[in-house]
DNA sequence: TAGATTGTTAATCGATTAACAATC
DNA sequence: TAGATTGTTAATCGATTAACAATC
């Protein structure tokens, strides 16, 4: 069906699309422009236009985008559309402030637990969660048929947890301990580290 | 001086290349290759000849590149070889969860202060900070002479809290906030926003 | 109709890879 | 010496941009 493979590059740029319609939308705006978004995102609007016609037609020559609609569009084309379920393995400072953010609402991911291996914290209140055991992560997981997940464990113990997660059926994970992750090709990984990002700015100051 | 103009993708893996000789050098090795290091990182062995090459030559034919010495360079490529002070604004739980991170420490950034806006939370403790008022923080990073910020605060107000740090001095901005900034020019920014990376991998799901 | 903006093609630009001489 | 690996060049590959016909 999918016969033409987009450029990952290309995958990786439509939540910012997304979520700057998103922005505009609470502002009450209908309708906008490649030229208006690119300005936003300091993208060119030929990149856009082209970007988004990978996927279809979504605009209308002479008026532009439909701001809702498009939004729509590359929530299907995104899928989320729908609400994930996602698990945070590790209930430290930054663990619980995800699993606390309220960010997640309206984009496509609820928190719907939160584990540790602290018996200090197995049981405790994180937001509206209770520290769960990670030795039920596995079960829990398969149960719920969950599949993507965030971690925020030290580094020590990440890649064992990465580990136990893909053997629980996790296809997309979010990891925030500073390391690279190996795992299974089939299995996606993200990374947050404020470092790196700091890092790449301190060259040119 | 620096004629030669890097390409911002190659100072963008920098960072990870100096995260990977980190962890060798805490398992106790001493030397690497660039195959070992583009193993680890999922990245070609040339490439990363290729980007090093940029900076210098940092390696021996036939041994490879001795790990000490490579990551001390990086780090001075990167500027990294001192202690940058950074501020946190905003104490909700990402910025309290940024202020207590001890994953700063030996890559080149002190967190300082913690700045809010909310009577509530200012004079509070977090971590070993005491929340100072929103109202003294140009005065304070002036003062200091802080460079690098790291903003934490409801998206309504990032941008504000944007133009202010710019007006005292910061150049190079970590915005945890979900939307983009509007920056001069030579203000550097780097974005963390956890379901920009969620929704780049529901995609493949 | 005149003006604006899309979707798409072709041209340009830049990044990655393959290959290998140099050399440790 | 033989084997290994760098630094670098040239070739390949892929992404971005410019331009414009189509059309709202």
């Amino acid at each position: 069906m999918d016969q033409k493979v987009i450029p990952d590059i290309v995958v990786g740029r439509l939540p910012l699309y997304l979520r700057a319609l998103q922005r505009m939308l609470e502002e009450g705006r209908y309708i906008t422009s490649s030229q208006e978004l690119g300005e936003r995102l300091g993208i060119s609007a030929a990149q856009i236009r082209k970007d988004l016609s990978q996927f279809g037609e979504f605009g209308k020559q002479g008026t532009g985008y439909s701001i809702d609609y498009l939004a729509e569009q590359i929530r299907q084309i995104l899928k989320v559309d729908r609400v994930w379920d996602v698990v945070v393995i590790g209930a430290g400072d930054i663990g619980s402030a995800v699993a606390r953010y309220q960010g997640f609402a309206n984009r496509g991911f609820r928190v719907v637990m939160i584990f540790d291996n602290d018996p200090e914290k197995i049981g405790t209140q994180v937001g509206q969660f209770t520290v769960q055991d990670i030795a039920r992560a596995d079960e829990l997981i398969r149960e719920a048929g969950i599949r993507v997940a965030m971690i925020s464990v030290p580094s020590a113990e990440a890649q064992a947890v990465a580990d136990q997660l893909v053997d629980a059926g996790a296809q997309a994970i979010l990891n925030y301990a500073p390391l690279s992750l190996n795992v299974p090709p089939e299995v996606h990984v993200q990374y947050i580290d404020p470092v790196i990002h700091l890092q790449r700015m301190t060259y040119y100051l």
